[in-house]
DNA sequence: CGAAAGTTCCAATTATAAATGAAAGTAAGT
DNA sequence: ACTTACTTTCATTTATAATTGGAACTTTCG
């Protein structure tokens, strides 16, 4: 396999996996693409080798940014903006880990938290609490394995649970 | 807030952290409802609850059967079959996370493993070949993490980690 | 200031994913 | 073997999410 191709089915690939787990397919496929540049890239760029309008890799790039995967990079006797991504798997990994965390898990912990003290002492109100209740400690347990890992870098927290589980 | 409402919440909130995680909502809402359910359901249960048409019951109903979230459970003195969720949250987050794992991670890693020897001296493929490895490196091991974590069930692993973390 | 280069926004369109419901399929009871 | 109760399938429709492209906005520099 050839490199032309080799980019190709990476950039695919990644793009099949966010989409999996809801994350824009666009959005992957400018996250991989700049991931396995070896230079910044502009807007341009990305149009041309995705093949997409100027508003979608704009506005995917911005929210790459927002992620903190991509950052903007001047180019010296450049007016235009460049982009390039977090290349360090761990920092990508942490990154992805606290922003999905803070978007999803949080809110519906937060949610559960409330649900668990609904009145009643039917059958089905019980059923209902002890669930909310276990859903509630479980989600809150992941809540803070996430946020330590993510404090301390994923990187010592997936290394040292992996090896040690070998 | 009464049972109604809550239960009411619970199903909209775990459709909507389903759908953010690339589950389908109604499958999501599907298996909420059968959670907070003190006995089995039918399909016309769920469809009525849910508002949904029998085709979408009953596909979602098979899918959940087919991660292993929901099984069929038959009424005594009743002809058709009843639904019933399992109800161990644990073992609900295993089997989530097993069958995510087997779909979309690793799937990842066998085409890391592959992209990772193209040819080529240039920065480009240099570039190409340091993220792949470094990727598959990252994977291999969440992979690895996550084989294990669910072989010896999630409650120990995420309790274990997350009050030596706190 | 005014033109040029670049960036962002957003209403309209298009693509994708999910839902419907009627028809076909299965199986249990008589 | 036939009727009835129930389940599954799938072509069509509908809902949802993503994309486009032009207009508006911002910045840079002579």
């Amino acid at each position: 396999m050839d490199l032309k191709e080799a980019r190709e089915q990476f950039i695919q690939a990644w793009g099949t996996f966010g989409s999996a787990w809801g994350i824009n397919r666009t959005m992957a496929q400018v996250h991989a693409l700049l991931l396995i540049s070896h230079e910044p890239l502009c807007t341009e760029d990305v149009m041309e080798q995705l093949n997409v309008s100027r508003g979608n890799a704009n506005m995917n790039l911005r929210a790459l940014i927002d992620w903190s995967l991509v950052r903007r990079a001047m180019k010296v006797g450049e007016r235009k903006e460049f982009f390039e991504a977090e290349k360090d798997v761990w920092k990508v990994a942490t990154h992805i880990t606290r922003e999905r965390k803070k978007r999803e898990l949080e809110p519906l912990v937060r949610l559960l938290d409330q649900l668990e003290d609904v009145p009643g002492a039917t059958p089905e109100a019980k059923s209902f609490r002890k669930m909310t209740h276990d859903l509630h400690d479980l989600t809150t347990r992941l809540d803070t394995l996430l946020d330590h890992s993510t404090r301390r870098d994923v990187q010592w927290f997936v290394k040292a649970a992996s090896t040690l589980l070998k």
